[in-house]
RNA sequence: GCCGAGGUGGCGGAAUGGUAGACGCGGUGGACUUAAAAUCCAUUGUCCUAAAAGACGUGCGAGUUCGAGUCUCGCCCUCGGCACCA
């Protein structure tokens, strides 16, 4: 695509002026991170990306503002640690394996060196000495390494799962492999297979999860979304009777959060899947029932996903016993009923569930009403009735409200031992294999007489075979790999296997931040004594779209890893701030429509500070932008101002006494300026700078200011400048002959009694609409102020016969004539 | 369906309940120039008007208030996330 052509004939070259900054900061190692200062330490990160191979401006947006308000902190007296690393295990680079012969690691590899230099060109202040490299060994050796920890503690463990399997290659797929319901490489439809698969039991921690008290401000959209993905509810187990059919088990059990319809209660419904299924089908429904679970089991993903998908079941030829009310009741089987979810059992009340209506619709059950609308509510039901009321057809429950019956029929039960109040979460254990390449070995032998070993300590890392063969099968290489497969068992010594899954990436993600503060420390994943320097991370910022995954494994890292005893903190993240999309000339960037903004275009034509300023300027960061092609002229024009007004020499200003307004503007924009770069407002922060280059530039024209107030407004603009614009305020520091470096200056001060006004523009309104302004001093009295604005010119003709109601007087801001 | 964010000029976007449209883009007119670009100056919500003055104006409809883009209630639309969770 092509970019917008520079209109602006710059006063200098941003090409040369980019490099020499670069170059000499570089070799200065002006951005170098000590561990201890006397200042205070402050880690402030950004999302570390996946090496897709070249920047975009989506890693510019997300980049270049966190760049600008670390080095903004890092003015303010902090020792900030702002580091980059690399997402460097995954899918993309398998794939390249595949199609283009091109082995995973040289394809990473080599895209981390391309966006390092473009990295580079953004004028970062990232210290590559503390790189984290996802995919070297060095880093997931700890991956590992936790794995063990993880599973010595009972927090990870082997299960059979249903996983996305791909007929036509033959293999599984992860979840992200799916594209709506189909394969990525061979567009056939995705079906459902069991596996045994690697778990981590977050759901452990699903209660902590959902407490925020350890974080200091995180946005409530990202609280709220991890809360609904947790999906705790309250209810009750309750138990049906089954001793009359003389099976293993005398009864089964059923979650519902609405025990209170527990009278409305015709059928029942298991999972498919569920244990007691079996058992239940009498002989003349068995062929029926094993129909309907294969087809199940080979659902695809796409009617799965379909809302609109009628209910299916079928009945298994056995009746429970509703012991409330002695009802006997059907057992169906239907897939609308999820095994990971309650008990894997539902009791179905058609009435007040609308999948148990449209279920009983179906297949033609009773519809029992039990909550009603009020008391003389008769109507038949066209679709279930949801909302609370009064219960009917419920015995001795009879007349009471419905939310005063969850409680004493809950009661109830517990004292006859057929139920119990329970809490159930929606948050699943989190699948951790992968049957891919590119990722972390699972350090796992299988043993035919030991069983499930896990690697020792001291083997580790389990490498990943540099020399596998890439095949188009869709098969990880690793199955195909005897001399990484075979090994001898660490327990009895015998031929043995290894797990050929690898570890999802969200597992690398989930504790990279731990590991920045000593990226090349080998006896352990973090030195304890580096870690409390730095961690908890005092900034994240990066995309929403992480707010459940990547956000929410890493907390549970935490807390897992807290209560193993590596270290005491509960928390990861303790500010977090999601920046938003940024879209191009209205439409959201993608290769198909054609365009993608390509930044190291730009930067070439522009520079990166103009590139950099615009990414700010768009819109208020947490809401997005929308870069609009013409607009980056306007930011080139405003900095050539800048550096125009900058480089005036300030003998020319003759002035003896300070203009007032002067100082007093630039108190204001040092405040402003300072207090929107600190809650990421750089739009408005620019906004402020900009405003004062115009009036900045009425004042040299009328040579309205002495030399050093001058001077002193246009060091302040650079100093506020210089954490968004660092090459250019780096070479006008230069020039306006102050001391290397611009960046190990301190953000300026203001003092809050020179901001003060003298006067004031007083609004004033007859009956809120705005009739005059009359300027007046600051502090004007109330009657003063109303005997101003009642002879205004302006305002008599409005109270000709009028008889004034009241007068409204807002200090310094308006005088508002009520009249009738 | 549920949850969240949002709806303001031609465009991107500003506005602790107190002058709506800051700042920037684009447009128009002018200066400079042989000319153009760049730069600078002026102007730029709509209607009415020669102008002044006025009227209207923040998705729609009500309400609270001396005063509402901002608060309350009820709708409509757009975007993001989740989606048979019993």
């Amino acid at each position: 695509m092509a970019i917008a052509k520079r209109s602006v004939q710059f006063s200098f070259d941003p090409k040369t002026l980019d490099r020499k900054w670069q170059d000499r900061w570089s070799n200065d190692k002006l951005y170098h991170v000590a561990d201890t200062s006397e200042k205070q330490n402050w880690f402030e990160m950004t999302m570390y990306p996946y090496p897709s191979g070249d920047t975009h401006i989506g890693h510019w947006y997300a980049m270049a503002p966190s760049d600008a308000h670390a080095r903004f902190r890092r003015m303010q007296g902090y020792n900030v640690l702002h580091p980059m690393g690399f997402d460097s295990f995954g899918l993309p680079a398998e794939n390249a394996a595949i199609r283009r012969g091109i082995h995973p690691y040289k394809w990473t590899m080599d895209n981390i060196s391309n966006m390092k230099k473009q990295f580079y060109s953004m004028g970062t202040i990232y210290d590559w000495d503390r790189e984290v490299n996802t995919c070297q060994p060095d880093y997931y050796k700890w991956n590992q390494w936790f794995f063990l920890k993880l599973f010595e503690n009972g927090l990870a463990y082997r299960s059979n799962a249903p996983v996305n399997w791909c007929g036509q290659c033959q293999t599984v797929l992860a979840n992200e492999q799916v594209i709506n319901g189909k394969c990525d490489r061979c567009e056939s439809v995705v079906i459902h297979r069991d596996l045994e698969q690697w778990f981590f039991k977050i759901t452990n921690y699903a209660e902590e999860l959902l407490s925020f008290d350890k974080v200091i401000d995180w946005p409530e959209k990202i609280k709220t979304l991890q809360e609904n993905w947790i999906g705790k509810s309250f209810g009750v187990q309750v138990k049906f009777d089954l001793s009359h059919l003389q099976i293993s088990t005398p009864e089964i059990e059923t979650f519902t959060t609405r025990i209170d319809t527990l009278f409305g209660v015709t059928f029942i419904v298991l999972a498919p899947e569920h244990n007691l299924v079996s058992e239940l089908t009498t002989p003349d429904n068995k062929e029926k029932v094993e129909k309907y679970i294969n087809t199940t089991r080979e659902y695809s993903e796409i009617e799965r996903l379909s809302t609109e998908r009628d209910k299916t079941g079928v009945f298994t030829g056995s009746y429970a016993t509703n012991t409330i009310n002695g009802n006997k009741v059907p057992i169906f089987i239907a897939d609308y009923v999820l095994m990971q979810y309650g008990t894997g059992a539902v009791m179905g009340v058609p009435a007040h569930d609308q999948r148990d209506f449209e279920f009983a619709k179906k297949y033609d059950l009773d519809i029992i009403r039990v909550i009603a609308k009020n008391k003389n509510d008769t109507e038949s039901l066209e679709e279930a009735y949801t909302e609370s009321g009064i219960l009917t057809n419920s015995g001795k429950f009879d007349n009471i409200s419905n939310e005063e019956a969850k409680i004493k029929i809950a009661e109830h039960l517990e004292q006859l031992n057929l139920g119990i109040r329970t809490t159930t979460y929606r948050l699943r254990d989190w699948l951790i294999s992968r049957q891919r390449y590119w990722g972390t070995p699972i350090p796992i032998i299988y043993c035919g007489d030991c069983g499930i070993v896990p690697v020792p300590e001291k083997d580790l890392p389990v490498i990943l075979p540099p020399d596998a063969e890439f095949k188009p099968t869709g098969e990880s290489p690793l199955k195909y790999h005897p001399e990484f497969i075979n090994c001898k068992c660490p327990n009895c010594g015998n031929d043995a296997e290894r797990e050929t899954d690898t570890m999802d990436t969200f597992v690398d993600s989930s504790w990279y931040f731990l590991r920045y503060p000593n990226p090349k420390y080998d006896n352990a994943p973090f030195d304890l004594n580096k870690l409390k320097l730095w961690n908890p991370v005092d900034q994240y910022t990066g995309g929403a779209e992480h707010a459940v995954l990547h956000l929410m494994y890493s907390r549970f890292f935490v807390k897992a890893l807290r209560d193993i005893g590596l270290f005491k903190f509960d928390e990861p993240f303790l500010r977090l701030f999601n920046q938003g999309m940024i879209i191009a000339n209205h439409q959201k960037m993608s290769k198909s429509r054609g365009n993608v903004i390509a930044p190291d275009d730009y930067v070439l034509e522009f520079g990166a500070d103009v590139v950099r300023i615009y990414l700010m300027f768009l819109g208020p960061w947490d809401q997005g932008g929308d870069w609009i092609d013409s607009g980056i002229n306007g930011m080139a024009r405003w900095i050539n101002r800048v550096w125009n007004i900058s480089t005036i020499n300030s003998n020319k200003f003759t002035l003896t006494k300070e203009n007032q307004d002067l100082t007093r503007t630039t108190h204001k924009l040092i405040k402003n300026v300072t207090e929107d770069i600190d809650r990421f407002k750089f739009n408005t922060a620019l906004a402020f700078m900009m405003e004062f280059t115009n009036y900045l530039n009425q004042i040299s024209e009328n040579n309205n200011a002495t030399p050093e107030q001058w001077n002193f407004a246009i060091k302040s603009l650079l100093l506020l400048l210089a954490p968004i614009a660092p090459h250019i305020t780096e070479e006008l520091w230069e020039l306006t002959g102050n001391q290397y470096s611009i960046h190990n200056q301190s953000v300026p001060s203001f003092n809050p009694k020179l901001i003060e006004d003298e006067t004031t523009t007083l609004v004033i309104q007859v009956n809120g609409k705005v009739r005059d302004t009359i300027e007046v001093g600051i502090n004007t009295e109330k009657e003063k102020a109303e005997e101003i604005a009642l002879s205004s010119e302006k305002i008599q003709p409005y109270l000709v016969n009028q008889a004034i109601n009241r007068i409204i007087y807002v200090p310094d801001k308006l005088v508002n004539i009520v009249i009738k």
